[in-house]
DNA sequence: CGTTAAGGTCAGTCATGACTTACGGTAAGT
DNA sequence: ACTTACCGTAAGTCATGACTGACCTTAACG
C-alpha cells in the first residue's frame, strides 16, 4: 500500500484550513490561530504534522515563526491520483476505438 | 473550507487498499476481503464510505455485488490540488522574470 | 423447500488523534 | 533586569471511527 502521508495530513478539516490559509502567503502562528476556531497550541500541532509531511516550511524571524506552503509536498499525492486518472482516460480511449457491440 | 469527502475517504490506509485493489478491475466483496487483513463486514463498511464519496460504483449480479472504481470521483480533489500546484508554477515563473535583487 | 453462498446492517469494543489548559523558553522593548 | 509578545511541548480529556462477531435477507442450486 502506497503511504501518502500528505493525504492523511490534509484529511483533517482544520488542518486543511491551516494549509489553505497559507495560500495567500506566509503567516506566523498567531495570525493563523486568530483566523481559526481553535487555540494556538492546536495550530502549532497541526503545523508540526504538516511540516512532517513536507507540506509547509518554517522560517524564524525573532520569536516569530513564518510558515509557508511547500507545493512539492503534493507531488506524490498528485502522481498517485494521476495513476487512476490516466487509467480512466485509456479505458475511455479503448472504448472509443472499439465501441460495445 | 472546501469539503473534499474523497480526501477523507481515501485517508484511511485499509480503505485506500480497497480502492487500489479495484484498479485491476471490478471485484466482489468477498474477493476484496480475502486479499485484505480485515473481515468482510469491515470491507463492506469501507465500500459504503467510498460509494458515498462517489469513488466507486456497484453492480449487482445475483447475490454478488461487483464494485468498480469511479475515477470522476477524484475530479474535485484533483482540481483542489491543482490550485496549489498552479500557484507554485506561477510563483516560479514570476521569480524567473524578475530575479531577486 | 432445505441448504449454501454472498453480502449488508447492528451493537459493542477499543485505539487513534484533535483539542484544551498549564508550563517553559526565547527574543525584543523599556 | 522586568515585562511582554510569540511560540513549542506536556499531560490529560473526549469524541470519532475502524474493527469484530452475530444476525438477517436474498439468490442460486440440489
Amino acid at each position: 500500500m502506497t503511504d501518502l502521508n500528505a493525504l492523511t495530513a490534509l484529511a483533517d478539516p482544520t488542518r486543511r484550513r491551516v494549509f489553505e490559509s497559507l495560500r495567500a502567503g506566509p503567516l506566523p502562528v498567531g495570525a493563523l490561530a486568530s483566523r481559526l476556531p481553535v487555540s494556538r497550541p492546536a495550530v502549532s500541532q497541526h503545523l508540526k504534522v504538516l511540516s512532517d509531511a513536507g507540506l509547509v516550511t518554517m522560517q524564524a524571524q525573532g520569536t516569530r515563526r513564518l510558515y509557508a506552503i511547500r507545493p512539492e509536498g503534493l507531488a506524490a499525492l498528485r502522481a498517485w491520483l494521476d495513476l487512476f486518472w490516466d487509467e480512466a482516460l485509456s479505458r475511455f480511449a479503448a472504448a472509443t476505438e472499439s465501441p460495445p457491440s
